[in-house]
DNA sequence: CAGACATTAGAATATTTATTCCAAAAACAA
DNA sequence: TTGTTTTTGGAATAAATATTCTAATGTCTG
């Protein structure tokens, strides 16, 4: 063998390899020392590269970079390939197991449901911070504020999205009108020229919703959408396609994604420039 | 060959991509829709993953997954994992960071709002976990599990939650009535002296809300209230108080909170003992 | 400058991972 | 039902990737 003992025990936390990266730094051989300069500088590729691209751009054989790896303490690069890609986001939740668990264990406890309900709503909100789609967003405020009046529509479980909103947008003064669907009156005779429509909708879809879209887009209307992912039947007809990746727990939403994204756009609209063309706070 | 011609021109951009995974949606293999739901709802694991893993994940075989990817356009799986390697961006140091991040960028864009509505969200999830009166939520969910039907009432801001609440209790089976003033109906009636009331309201608290409280207490039936603090108007009358630390961004009221425990509760009440005796899975 | 030792690069190998192919199963139509 | 087409899962194959080994090179010491 060589220099000592290297690091018997890998780093288990990015933090702790940013340390063991700092220790190690000192009378390294110059390729390696290449390694530990590039990686430090490059830390966010190591999840998405392999050996070979890395010591390329590191400009060391492979070989060498394979060295330096074990160096930190790892069996090897895919090991250490491993930490950056699993502290990526925490490990895929797998919620049918834990309400599993959940039945099993404490099932009476209404205060356990909390805390999971609680733990759902956290990794929600965290992901939608994560995966928010800028651009969409933008053109959604864009297409809304411009209208005369906004259409909201919403069924079932996205009810009490689209009522909220409609509530919100009230108290703001955005004109607004909310398909509730009371009394089966079809208010579709309502959209106008200038109109646009906001359509929140989860799997399954529900047939009202979507009817109310394709009658929109006949008409032109441009349409936000608020929906559960991408491959959404309301992606294709919508002028703007939010997703929210919401967490269920078992067979229930916890909705606090999709009511973060759907304030902040009401809130948005409200505050547009172009629906306030002359100066407000 | 089969469908016609699938799509000749893989997506160069991930906003390609979601436009394409919504335009083949439909009319697809149950498998591959399979494929399409998940990679929508897990776009951001793609990049670090296998084949073997999202299909697993999926629960189709990894062969299935491979002809998803061809039929949007790509080669195989590797050239569409290249396409998310390429955009990777890594979310940590963390999520404070980023989020202060997105904050100082644009102070006003749409964006930056939902970062605020995110950040009221984890903070009053935190301390409703923190503050849980664990008793008057379990007084509640046995004084509503014993119910013959259960009343739900909430009006304005509080409306959302009601609605909500009746869609979970419709969808769980257990008998109840939501009281939504649809015509300006005064469903007092229908309480019957078996029954209980739910009652959601905050500040400034509904009359309407207020109103079927008291008859409701006059009548004897038992009262479960949901609302802000417990000086509230409503935790006088009520046999159980839930409050909910809701953390207010501007006007608005995120409602994560509110959500999460209004969810645990009607688990609780719809897989309670009380309500089902005899045994069910 | 010679000898010992440390470091390196590239070839050889092992392992993992992607991809294709085909027979069985399922869906569909007549 | 039967025959036809589509869809599926798994085994077989191909490709990429990580890892180890070794000979060669470089560096340092006396």
């Amino acid at each position: 063998m060589d220099a000592g003992l290297p690091a018997p025990d890998p780093p288990t936390t990015i933090a702790e390899f940013r340390a063991r990266l700092a220790t190690v730094n000192d009378r390294l051989p110059r390729r390696l020392q290449a390694c530990a300069a590039h990686v430090a500088a490059n830390m966010d590729r190591i999840a998405v590269s392999t050996v070979a691209e890395l010591s390329a751009r590191a400009g060391v054989a492979p070989s060498a970079f394979m060295r330096f790896c074990q160096i930190l303490g790892f069996s090897g690069f895919s090991e250490m390939q491993r930490l950056f890609r699993d502290s990526y986001a925490p490990p895929w939740p797998d919620y049918a197991t834990r309400l599993q668990n959940l039945k099993g264990a404490g099932a009476g406890s209404p205060a356990a449901l909390v805390a999971e309900f609680v733990e759902a709503g956290h990794l929600s909100l965290e992901s939608l911070a994560k995966s928010l789609d800028e651009a969409a967003l933008a053109a959604a405020v864009d297409v809304l504020a411009r209208a005369d009046t906004i259409h909201v529509i919403g069924a079932r479980r996205a009810f009490p999205v689209a009522a909220y909103l409609a509530y919100v947008f009230e108290k703001m003064a955005v004109p607004c009108i909310l398909h509730d669907g009371v009394g089966r009156l079809d208010l579709r005779g309502a959209l106008r020229p200038d109109d646009a429509l906001l359509a929140i909708s989860f799997a399954p879809y529900a047939p009202e919703t979507l009817s109310l879209v394709e009658a929109a887009k006949d008409s032109g209307l441009p349409i936000a959408a608020i929906t559960d992912h991408a491959a959404s039947p309301l992606a294709r007809l919508a002028t703007a396609t939010l997703s929210v990746p919401e967490v269920d727990f078992g067979a229930f939403r916890s909705l606090s994604a999709t009511w973060a994204l759907s304030l902040a756009l009401a809130v948005a609209i409200g505050s547009s420039e172009d629906r306030h063309p002359d100066a407000k706070a």
